[in-house]
DNA sequence: CTGAAAGCGCTTACAG
DNA sequence: CTGAAAGCGCTTACAG
C-alpha cells in the first residue's frame, strides 16, 4: 500500500516547480525542450499517475460518465443486449478519457435512489439511460436534473430528449421485404412490449411495408406480445386456424420470438415450412434456438458508441442538431425463414 | 447548470463554521442538539450534497469499487450471467455507500489498459474481477498492484487469490444424483472450457459422484466441449453409437448445453427420452430452449453480493479467513431431464 | 461544544 | 519560459 507519487515529488526530482510539471502533463504553455525532457524523465522514473480526485476538484468535472440501467422496465431483450452495449460504451468512453460509473437497482425505488446518487455530488458529467420504459420516472428525474443525458431508444412523446436508436420503421419494412422475397404475402405481426416506442415504430413500418407490396394489413393478423404469456397456445392456434392464415410472422423482439417458437413447437407447427418467423435485435440468443431466428440486428455496440459521442458533445455544451442519432441495422437471415439445412451426413 | 451547494454556504446559512457542518454530516464529535438542528435544516433547505472529489481527496479513498469485465476470456456463460451479476454487485455496493466503476475492453490490450487506468490515480478502492481465464494477464496485473481485489470463480493454481464461487464439485454431484434418481446409471460428461477451474471441479465432482452410486466412470463417456464446435455431429453420433451408450449427459455449462441440444435435434435424438441433459449455471437461456434445460443455478446474484462483502473487508485491511467464499447452488429441474409436459389441449 | 487553520493533490491566473 | 500563490470543497487535528 505504498503512497502514490504526487506531482510535488516529480517536481522535486526534475528540479522544477509543480506548476511546470502540470504544464508538461497538460501539454500547454511554452516549456523549453530541455525542461520538458527532464520532467518527462522524472514522470517515468517515478511512475506518476495524476490523482483523479484532485483533478476533478479543480476542473469541476469528474471525467466520468454514468450509465443508468433501468431494470424495472426489464422489457424485451435488454438483458441479452447489455454485455455488448456496455463494451461499446466503455470502449468509446475510455478512448475519450472517461471512466464509466454504473447505476442500477433491484426495484424502482432502488433505481431512483441510485440515479439520484449519480446526479449528486459531481459524480458524473453526463448519463446514458438504458432499458427505460416510456413512463419511467427515471426519465423525469433526468429531465429535472441539469446534467446532460442521452437515452438509448427514442421516446415517442419526448422528441426533445436526445436519443440514439435504430430506424425501427425501416427495419420492419426490411423484414417484410425479406419475407416477400421468399414468397410470403400474408404476413402477421406480434407487437412487442407496449411500453416501448420501438414496438410501435416496428408496427408502423410493418403496416406501411405491407401496403407497399400491395397487401392490406388485416386486423386478424395482429397479435399482442404482452398478453401472450397466458393462453399463447390458444391464441396461436386460433391465429393459424383462421381462413387463409398468415404464412409468416414478424415478432417484436427476440425474446418474444423464442416464446412464439416454443409455442409453435408445442403446436407441432413446422417453422418455417408452415410459418416463417422474423424477430428483432439479433441478440446472441437468436442464434441458439432451434431453428435459429432470422432477426434484425440493431447494432447495439454502435448504439453504445454513438450515445457516448452524442453525450460528450452535450457535455461540452454543444446543442447538436439533430438532437438524436440513428444507427444502421442489418437483417440477419437464419433458419426461421430460410429453413434448416439438411444435416451433414453422420457416419 | 447551477453551481452545486457547498459546505460553506450551508455553514453561512446555519451561522456556524464549515467544520461544524462537516461534523454534523459525519455525525461525530459532540454537537449541541440546537446546532445540529440548525445545520440539518440548512442542509435540507439548500439541498446539499457533498462533493465526492473533495471528499475523496482528503480521505484518500475514492468510495468506488471497480469491476473488471474480462471478455477476451468470453468463456462459457459469462455473457448470460452478467446483467444479474452487475445488479447484485451494484446493489450491495450502493448499500455500503460505494459507487461502481466499470472497466472492459474489446481486445486483451484494451482490457489491460482499461485495468491499468483503473488501478492508477486512486480511481477505486478495490476491484472485482469477472470472466477471466486461468492464464489471464489481468490476474497478474492485479496481483502486482497493491489494491485489494476479489476474483469471481476460484483459481485452481492460485489458492491465495480471494475468490467467490459455487462449490462446483458438490453441484456436479447433485447433478449426478438427480439423474440417478430418475433411473440413469450410465451418465456421460462434457467438459466445459478448459481455461476455467470450474470445468475441472465439475468433472471431479461428476467422477466422484458416479463412484458413489457404484458406477465406474468410463473414458468413453467423456467428451470435450472445447473441441465440439467442429464435428459435433460426428462426435455425438459416435458417442451414442457405442455399445451401452450413456442415457444421460452432464454438460459443462448452459451455452454448451444448448449447443449439444441443437446437435441432438439434428441427429433426431429425443431429449430426454434417449438422452437426458443437465447443464450448469441456469442462466436465463436455459429456460428458453426446447426442451428447456435442467441446470444448476449458481446463484450469480449472491456471488455478486458476496464478492462485494469480501472486497470491502479486504479494503478495510482485514485478512479474512478463509480468504474465499462459497455460495450455495440449487438444481433447477426442467424438461431436458423431466420430459416435456403434454401440451395443454388446444381448442 | 465550536471555530480557525492547515492540508489533501492538482490547475491556473498572475508575475517576472 | 518558469515559479509562487491562491483556490477547488472537504476533513481533521489543534485550540479554546
Amino acid at each position: 500500500m505504498k503512497r502514490p507519487v504526487t506531482i510535488r515529488q516529480v517536481a522535486r526530482r526534475a528540479r522544477v516547480a509543480p506548476s511546470t510539471v502540470s504544464r508538461v502533463l497538460s501539454d500547454e504553455g511554452r516549456i523549453s525542450e530541455e525542461t520538458r525532457r527532464r520532467v518527462r524523465r522524472a514522470l517515468a522514473e517515478l511512475d506518476y499517475y495524476p490523482n483523479s480526485a484532485a483533478r476533478g476538484l479543480v476542473n469541476g468535472a469528474s471525467g466520468r460518465l454514468g450509465i443508468m440501467l433501468s431494470r424495472t422496465a426489464a422489457y424485451g431483450d435488454s438483458h441479452a443486449l447489455l454485455p455488448e452495449l456496455l463494451r461499446g460504451i466503455g470502449s468509446r468512453a475510455a478512448r475519450s478519457g472517461y471512466d464509466l460509473l454504473l447505476a442500477s437497482g433491484e426495484s424502482m425505488l432502488e433505481e431512483l435512489s441510485s440515479l439520484d446518487r449519480l446526479l449528486q455530488g459531481k459524480r458524473v458529467d453526463g448519463v446514458v439511460l438504458f432499458g427505460s420504459g416510456e413512463d419511467d420516472p427515471l426519465l423525469d428525474r433526468l429531465e429535472e436534473s441539469s446534467l446532460p443525458f442521452v437515452r438509448i431508444g427514442r421516446h415517442q412523446f419526448r422528441e426533445r430528449v436526445p436519443s440514439v436508436d435504430t430506424d425501427n420503421r425501416l427495419a420492419a419494412r426490411e423484414a417484410v421485404r425479406h419475407l416477400a422475397e421468399l414468397g410470403h404475402a400474408r404476413i402477421g405481426f406480434v407487437l412487442g412490449p407496449r411500453g416501448l416506442t420501438s414496438s410501435w415504430d416496428r408496427l408502423e413500418g410493418y403496416e406501411q411495408a405491407l401496403r407497399e407490396i400491395g397487401v392490406e394489413p388485416a386486423e386478424m393478423w395482429l397479435l399482442e406480445g404482452d398478453g401472450l404469456s397466458f393462453g399463447a397456445l390458444r391464441t396461436l392456434s386460433l391465429f393459424l386456424g383462421q381462413p387463409n392464415p398468415p404464412t409468416a410472422l414478424i415478432v417484436g423482439d427476440d425474446r418474444l420470438g423464442i416464446f412464439v417458437l416454443r409455442t409453435l413447437v408445442e403446436l407441432r407447427v413446422p417453422v418455417p415450412e408452415r410459418l416463417a418467423l422474423v424477430a428483432f435485435n439479433s441478440s446472441s440468443i437468436a442464434d441458439w434456438t432451434i431453428p435459429s431466428l432470422t432477426s434484425l440486428d440493431v447494432g447495439i455496440d454502435q448504439i453504445g458508441t454513438a450515445s457516448v459521442d452524442l453525450l460528450l458533445r452535450l457535455c461540452e455544451g454543444e446543442a447538436p442538431t439533430p438532437r438524436s442519432r440513428i444507427v444502421p441495422h442489418r437483417l440477419v437471415a437464419r433458419e426461421s425463414t430460410l429453413g434448416v439445412k439438411p444435416p451433414a451426413s453422420a457416419p
